[in-house]
RNA sequence: UGGGGCGUCGUCAAGCGGUAAGACACAGGAUUUUGGUUCCUGCAUUCGGAGGUUCGAAUCCUCCCGCCCCAGCCA
């Protein structure tokens, strides 16, 4: 089913106000052709969603093709494992880039010829500083650089360096290859900004073929330019990369993209850069790439998100010059929105606490109907089996209830959902003075849920039969950091991750027709939240996700009677 | 103190000279065999600040203030 089509218009931005009036004027002959760059040196996380989101639907929208284009410069980074889990994502998202597959590093022969144009037009040279030398002769931002003394070397003797660079006669960092522009740019940028270094290290595609290899501002443009890219869409922070963006195409006179920026993606109460998830994979603080709490595409489709949530995630954030800080609870609303159209209800008992019907003959067993999705007729209802004993959660009993608890404690009645009204007429505890199971009786008259004498309960429990439970382990996820915003707070970013962000809970009840769920499934456990079959579950040990939690007005009280 | 950007509700975000959309969050209420869903209702006399232009300004001008990015042979 492609929902994609169904995704309602996206609201009006700055980029869409530029598209529209370049095909307005025939600019780029009408065409829109956008491209999503990443670099395969990690994996991707939701701000990139973001991107593709904002790219591949400008060209859908405009009738156009997004380009997927690996940006694999840097051969110590870059490898296979990262193109891979990119491909698989990006497709995963609901986005194809058809035949428009591309690699920086396919262009290597022709980036090389145009830096040979560079240098014979006098606008590049080979430069023989240390780094520590071209660091300090670039000057700083309030002064100005000053010449390298290679500089004024002639073409000929440029293009003669160059080649020997290429042909490996220099170690690493003994020369680089610079754009001759001005020392005294107020943009440093364009002070004669490196284009290519030696670096005696093996690509991942290329292999050995190259000891020079061209960096991002050389390489970006005209890789733009080669695939004719119409707007090439980025990220804020390359905003002072436009001017050196429009003067390596100018001096090459070839086809000239438009450069326009958009504020990247900030999510509370979680980190989104590459560098920081990487530490937390490395540094053991996650169990891997796609560890359910991570923010990464892989993460969030092992906790459970879909696609579909995540796309109408990134359009309702927008697109905007601005720099901004979204609320996670926005993510949490859209996957709620969406599974509580599309999953299934089931009853699932997550710590659960005994209750023995006394007043039920112990040999029986009756199978209730219970809807399968309220929201949706067509998904039809199932059988639940009912019987002496149940679990029902430790959190719908209180012996001495507050106010407002309207749930089961001694001498009230609620109804199990689907099945009777039961009143609890005995609390058994251990020597702790906890609950460990609870006596009730059931009115036979209540069968189904309502009482034929009208009386009402405040209150429906989900439940499970003993006998006919299906044990299983489910993981609750919270947030990763305690802080809104871990990356501006004090001290290092690890400081602030939550303790609590994974909890196991290794003694859950199911109803038995959760046996038959497989891998990726998922479902709303009723008044708990929804969950995803994980990937590693087997029939020996079931492991459910939580997604997301239902919305919890209950929750809400408790904090506020706390807060007192 | 150089250059490039950005400042509209708690958080995103429309608005482009005619008198502040929408979403999330939050707060009430109704319906409910999920304290879920759904449904109503409320939530910026004001657009970073101060001046100015105009019949009229969030939108134009001036000055000021604040925040972000740039000194990788990373992208």
């Amino acid at each position: 089913m492609d929902l994609i089509t169904k995704d309602s218009a996206p609201p009006p931005n700055f980029i869409r106000y530029i598209i529209e009036e370049d095909q307005k004027t025939g600019r780029f002959d009408g065409r829109v052709v956008t491209r999503f760059p990443p670099e395969p040196n990690g994996y991707l996380h939701i701000g990139h969603a973001k991107s593709i989101c904002v790219n591949f639907g400008f060209a859908r929208e405009f009738g156009g093709a997004c380009h997927l284009r690996f940006d694999d410069t840097n051969p110590a980074k870059e490898e296979v494992e990262y193109v891979d889990s990119i491909q698989e994502d990006v497709h995963w998202l609901g986005f194809d880039w058809g035949p428009h597959r591309y690699f920086a590093s396919d262009y290597f022969d022709t980036l090389y010829g145009f830096a040979e144009t560079l240098i014979q037009k006098g606008k590049a040279y080979v430069d023989s500083l240390s780094p520590d030398q071209i660091r300090e002769y670039r000057g700083t931002l309030t002064e100005p650089g000053k010449e390298s003394p290679y500089r004024n070397r002639s073409a000929a003797e440029n293009l003669d360096l160059f080649r020997r660079m290429r042909a490996g006669e220099f170690a690493d960092g003994e020369h680089v290859l610079r754009a001759k522009i001005d020392m005294a740019a107020p943009n440093i940028l364009m002070r004669d900004p490196t284009l290519y270094r030696i670096r005696k290290t093996a690509h991942h595609r290329t292999g050995e073929a190259w000891c020079i290899y061209p960096l991002y501002d050389f390489t970006h443009c005209i890789s733009d330019s080669i695939e004719r890219v119409t707007h090439s869409l980025c990220t804020l922070e390359f905003e002072n990369n436009r001017e050196l963006y429009d003067w390596v195409l100018n001096q090459l006179e070839i086809y000239h993209p438009q450069q326009i920026e958009f504020a990247r993606l900030n999510l509370s109460y979680t980190v989104l850069s590459k560098r920081k998830l990487i530490e937390l994979v490395r540094g053991g603080h996650v169990a891997g790439w796609d560890d359910p709490r991570m923010p990464t595409i892989s993460g969030l489709r092992r906790r459970g998100y879909t696609p579909e949530s995540i796309r109408t995630f990134c359009k309702r954030i927008g697109v905007a010059k601005r720099d901004s800080m979204v609320d996670i609870a926005l993510l949490d609303y859209c996957v709620r929105e969406e599974l509580n159209k599309r999953a299934n209800r089931v009853m699932g008992v997550l710590r659960p606490l005994k209750v023995v019907i006394e007043n039920y003959p112990e040999d029986r067993t009756e199978e209730l109907e219970a809807i399968n999705n309220p929201e949706d007729p067509s998904a039809g209802a199932r059988q639940v089996p009912f019987s002496r004993e149940l679990y029902i959660e430790r959190d719908d009993f209180m012996e001495n209830p507050p106010k407002k608890f309207f749930r089961l404690a001694p001498g009230r009645e609620v109804r199990l959902r689907y099945a009777y009204f039961i009143t609890c007429t005995d609390v058994i505890k251990d020597e702790n003075g906890e609950a460990t199971e609870l006596r009730c009786t059931y009115d036979p008259e209540t069968k189904g849920g309502d009482a034929p004498d009208g009386r009402k309960v405040k209150a429906t429990l989900h439940w499970v039969s003993a006998p006919h439970a299906l044990e299983a382990e489910v993981r609750l996820f919270n947030h990763l950091f305690l802080t809104e915003n871990p990356s501006a707070a004090k001290g290092e970013f690890t400081d602030h991750l939550n303790p609590d962000s994974l909890e196991i809970l290794p003694d859950c009840r199911l109803e038995p027709s959760l046996a038959e769920a497989g891998p990726g499934e998922r479902f709303q456990f009723e008044r708990l939240g929804y969950f995803c079959v994980d990937k590693a579950s087997a029939p020996d040990l079931p492991i459910f996700n939580r997604i997301v939690t239902l919305r919890d007005t209950w929750a809400k009280i408790q904090k506020k009677a706390q807060k007192g």
